[in-house]
DNA sequence: CTGTTAGCGCCTTCAC
DNA sequence: GTGAAGGCGCTAACAG
């Protein structure tokens, strides 16, 4: 095989096989979304599904249609989906289809389908944790912008979700703003947030794209990070460790997420396991953006 | 067909008619590329592709193996590549291989492959040569970050190229200086151009990572946009709108640049055309960031 | 123009 | 264990 440079046909093999070797990655491209982020886990995925010799055919339109067309033709052996939505309706087509599936988030309801993501409620629970232990009593959450809120993407939801409950349940005060990715817009969630009798000493933030502006719109405001102000944030470790001082964050593991998502399509489709749900851990890396409450 | 619900088989289909109606997509992933940017790419290609009825197998390892597996295996009927630089080391292995692809991205020797570009070069002209209508006699070009302009990615290269050569040209004072995209480097690199006995009063500035810290970095050194310093970017046109105050931009038409490279596959698939270069022209779209010199 | 059939290149079963 | 052959589902060429 070697010496005549012989490599075998896909389509060959996929016929006589019935197995494609290839796997189906939807990614719907919605303005509101973090395109890095975003990459991150379709980095992630094309990484792993190579070593699974598995390939990855891109899926860009919401469109139900293309997941029918893709499946029906035979063209993956599996799908996984990103960017889910509480109701994403898309979820009753594609457990209809009758194909290994994954999502990447969690809906309402997986109907039978495998689910894996971050544990993004736990994430907002640990951040609010270790503002409350240095002393905090007053803690805002910056989120995703509205649009996401709006369609309640899974993620923006249950950071929220999390936020909220554990503020109550520690007894902190809190309030949460949903914000657009521009510094005007920043710039008016801090006036929300620092506003009032009670302005909050600690932020936590998920949204990456406001990260470059945050520190600059604090100092405007003459708060010190983090002499007058904590801030925990809850994205992709490399983010948070690019600024010129690290961010206390807790990490969003896109790696491990997308790899336990092709293992998972790669386990159905092999040893065909039932359906399972998992939720990658979160864990708090301490940056130089948090300290004591004044 | 409609009524037994019947589609095809891919596979099927491939092997007796040695097409799969698949494009690869090439996409490296380097830290220094902006990804936003290059998401517009991938989707403008994937959505084009589908308006040829074509799907799209997305390779990121830049591995040049990589592209060797999937036309060995007959996987692709073609393929594309981004990120290209000038003397790509994956250029030779794609010109032996015999498989129409085409380049996004203009290298120094395409060996007969086709490509097809924005006209950065161009682009920077464009900004110098508005500018200096304006009155401006100094002018700085803020670029792409170091490791972009050290690969000799083509677009960073030729984008500052084409700015150095137009303010020559019109005799006007210029500086350039490479940004990472944070806003330290970015208050360092507004430190190098506005120092010296002959500051820059106009800005062109090619780094869409920069573009959410900028205003305010200028305003911390008291410098309103336009009335002290104007400023045109190179950067996607929504990018440049989505600003509080649009920017007067030269756009980068990513799903022009897209859909030609997808166009351009097809045609030597289908007409077996020959290769050829198409570079996309710049416009300028003028916004609120420009005006006279003061 | 319609209807038939021989492959496309590989996998997998079955006979040896 | 090794080896031969049928068939995967479609396309394209060819005969009618």
């Amino acid at each position: 095989m070697a010496r005549l440079n012989y490599s075998p046909r896909s389509s060959a093999r996929a016929l006589a096989s019935s197995r494609s070797n290839v796997l189906g990655l939807v990614v719907p491209l919605r303005p509101d979304v973090n395109v890095g982020v975003v990459m991150q886990f379709v980095t992630a995925v094309v990484t792993t599904a190579r070593t699974f010799n598995q390939d990855v055919l891109l899926l860009t339109q919401d469109d139900p249609g293309s997941i029918e067309r893709v499946t029906s033709q035979s063209m993956v052996d599996g799908l996984l989906m990103m960017d889910i939505e509480a109701r994403d309706p898309r979820i009753p087509v594609l457990a209809r289809l009758q194909k290994p599936a994954v999502l990447i988030g969690m809906p309402d309801e997986p109907r039978g389908l495998s689910c894996v993501d971050f544990d993004f409620s736990g994430a907002s629970r640990l951040a609010v944790r270790h503002l409350w232990d240095l002393g905090h009593r007053s803690i805002a959450f910056i989120g995703s912008p509205p649009a996401s809120l709006k369609r309640h993407a899974t993620y923006a939801d249950r950071a929220l979700q999390g936020f909220t409950d554990a503020a109550a349940s520690l007894g902190a005060a809190s309030r949460s703003v949903a914000c657009e990715a521009d510094s005007p817009q920043l710039a008016k969630s801090l006036d929300a947030v620092f506003s009032g009798k009670n302005p909050a000493t600690a932020l936590v933030v998920h949204n990456e794209a406001l990260l470059p502006m945050l520190r600059e719109e604090l100092s405007l405001r003459g708060l010190a990070i983090p002499g007058d102000i904590s801030v925990v944030v809850i994205a992709p470790a490399d983010v948070a460790k690019a600024a010129a001082r690290p961010w206390t964050a807790v990490s969003i593991p896109a790696m491990d997420i997308g790899r336990s998502a092709v293992e998972m399509v790669m386990d159905r489709l092999s040893r065909d396991k039932p359906a399972e749900l998992r939720l990658i851990a979160p864990s708090l890396t301490l940056g130089e953006t948090t300290a004591e409450a004044p």
